[in-house]
DNA sequence: GATCAATATGGTCACGTTAGCATATGAAAA
DNA sequence: TTTTCATATGCTAACGTGACCATATTGATC
């Protein structure tokens, strides 16, 4: 590897002192014009680029933004991320994404930490976060943004969907398509995320006089295959489902796929309605029914809770949450004549 | 924010020399049973851990690998990046990904140079890569593979798909149905990527007899609003194509779209074929005939060459292509009947 | 008793950069 | 003439770490 030139090299060549070259190339402090023409044309000369690592070894601020994602295969995530990408870009700011999944490489934390101290900000787009890390970021590691956590009350600015408004919209469009056998595929089950919409979909179907039935109710990781499994678990039940609700959008795919694969239609013979309105749920067969959540204004307002706090404001444990609408589709429709 | 403790601190807690502190951690020379354990508290009371932009800066290397994008929004870099990020954790490597679309930014080469330095390698999953930034890597800043990059010769190793045989495979597929008006829906005008695809259709057509027409080929960016748009382009033709060859699946999915808001029917009036098969494609409404590339044997393969480049082996522009297959779903049909 | 090897520990310096302070020059103001 | 100010430049130190070299200490071997 062809070492990149230092600043050294530069000032040496335009015949100054380090410090010199580098008010310079910075435009700061007093420069004569003459000696800064030679340090520019050094600098052109040698190709020299400053090395961020070593500025930012003395404390200076980036002008990036780190995502840290524990779910590196999610759409939603995918989407938010993009829009959070064009929000801080038109700030100004570069993105880098970390796959913070949970893995026993080496030195993990460092990796980590690491990314964080060499970004200006974090956003972190999680349901849920380690425990031992959160209290690392309340204690202020960076500024830091969470984004749709809905674990546990936290001392940072978290920007979320209303999940709980979300899922009883989604619960009512199905009791009133006529549905009382409504079955829930939940996410992973340690995100608060997924106990939200969980708890809505049982508040839901209390007040329209139904209890909550635990055999419909099952798990699905917020994946696809997952979303896949727990249909067919619910298929093979003695008395099953006449509408699911998942809990994203990915695993109603995934549903949408099992209940084809034993032969149903949708929403002929079962209704499916989802979470989120990612992309792709528009172009599914049919196109899926779901609780749209407003991933622009998500990601602009966690853009700007964090340049607030890269501005120094003081960080304060505000929830800001935006709020969600059902989108109609077809892949719910008023449950089947009895047999 | 409150400052991590460093090395130092930790050694006079201990009652050592910094560097002493510095074998305890690392595991490395001679510390002694007692002193070590010493340390080892102490660390552990300080909250201590390694400053890894330190240890950077010093050259040692990170377990990180860096994948550059040039578009945060697409779905097959996504499908692609997660199987790299699959294959690097299970070698103990950490991911990171850089959104390197083109912006006016201040410190743009900066930020990408640092996070260059940062880690041990990159994969630049880039059908085109700017020249000025090419020539840098190709002078070794940093191990680096390129991934379905097809610009030109370069000095770098380089994993693709067979991008000419997929669309060889696709249009053969289509001109065996009866289509002899098949359109193209290009991606970026300066990827070597689409400009394979493109040559391989014009090429298929000519075997068939049958001579491109270029009011049949039409730009889309390789995004789905392109597609949609392309194909409203293509359906207003006074005579419109019975046929269309996307050059990804995603301007597929805004061609159907687009199909279908003029009333006409996939594939009954009009056939769409794809190409990447991300994950979406199976799912849409009609499941997508299209192209699949084998991602995670392409991506077994970079980060393989990776590693190999890590280690320190010889570089080579040696160029690694891995199969396509076509898929036929229900996205194609046979030519409509003469009205 | 001298030599050697293994063990154990620390001092110095460099990685590339810039803040803080010190210094030097010329010109304008008192 | 002296003071003040704006301009121009450089030295030193520090960010946190670890390679290299130097120095002890111990026990074993000749």
């Amino acid at each position: 590897m062809r070492k990149p030139s230092r600043l050294s090299e530069v000032a040496k060549l335009a015949g100054v002192a380090p410090i010199t070259a580098s008010r310079a190339i910075r435009g700061e402090g007093y420069v004569s014009e003459e000696a800064r023409a030679r340090i520019m044309e050094a600098a052109a000369q040698l190709n020299y680029a400053p090395d961020m690592v070593a500025r930012r070894m003395r404390g200076e601020k980036s002008k990036l933004i780190g995502i840290f994602v524990n779910n590196f295969g999610s759409l939603v995530l995918h989407d938010i991320t993009k829009e959070i990408s064009r929000e801080a870009r038109a700030r100004g700011y570069d993105i880098v994404l970390f796959n913070a999944e949970r893995f026993d490489g080496p030195d993990r934390a460092g990796t980590r930490d690491m990314l964080a101290k060499l970004c200006a900000g974090l956003i972190l787009p999680m349901p849920n976060v380690e425990d031992g890390y959160l209290s690392l970021l309340e204690h202020r590691q960076a500024p830091c943004v969470l984004v749709n956590f809905e674990a546990r009350p936290v001392a940072l600015p978290v920007v979320a969907v209303e999940n709980r408004q979300g899922a009883r919209l989604a619960v009512q469009h199905l009791l009133s398509l006529g549905h009382r056998r409504i079955a829930f595929i939940a996410g992973s089950p340690y995100t608060g995320q997924s106990a939200e919409r969980q708890a809505a979909y049982v508040q839901a179907l209390q007040e329209a006089g139904i209890a909550a039935d635990p055999s419909l109710i099952v798990p699905g990781r917020f994946v696809q295959t997952g979303g896949h499994a727990a249909a067919l678990q619910l298929l093979d039940l003695s008395e099953p489902p006449t509408a699911i609700f998942a809990a994203n959008d990915e695993m109603a795919f995934g549903a949408i796929d099992a209940i084809h694969s034993r032969g149903l239609r949708v929403p002929d013979d079962i209704s499916v309605a989802g979470f989120d309105d990612i992309a792709a749920s528009s172009f599914i067969h049919p196109p899926l029914t779901t609780v749209r959540q407003p991933l622009a204004e998500l990601s602009a307002c966690a853009v700007q809770a964090l340049m607030n706090l890269i501005e120094g404001q003081p960080v304060h444990g505000h929830k800001a949450t935006v709020p969600v609408e059902l989108v109609v589709r077809q892949s719910t429709g008023p449950v089947a004549a009895p047999r």
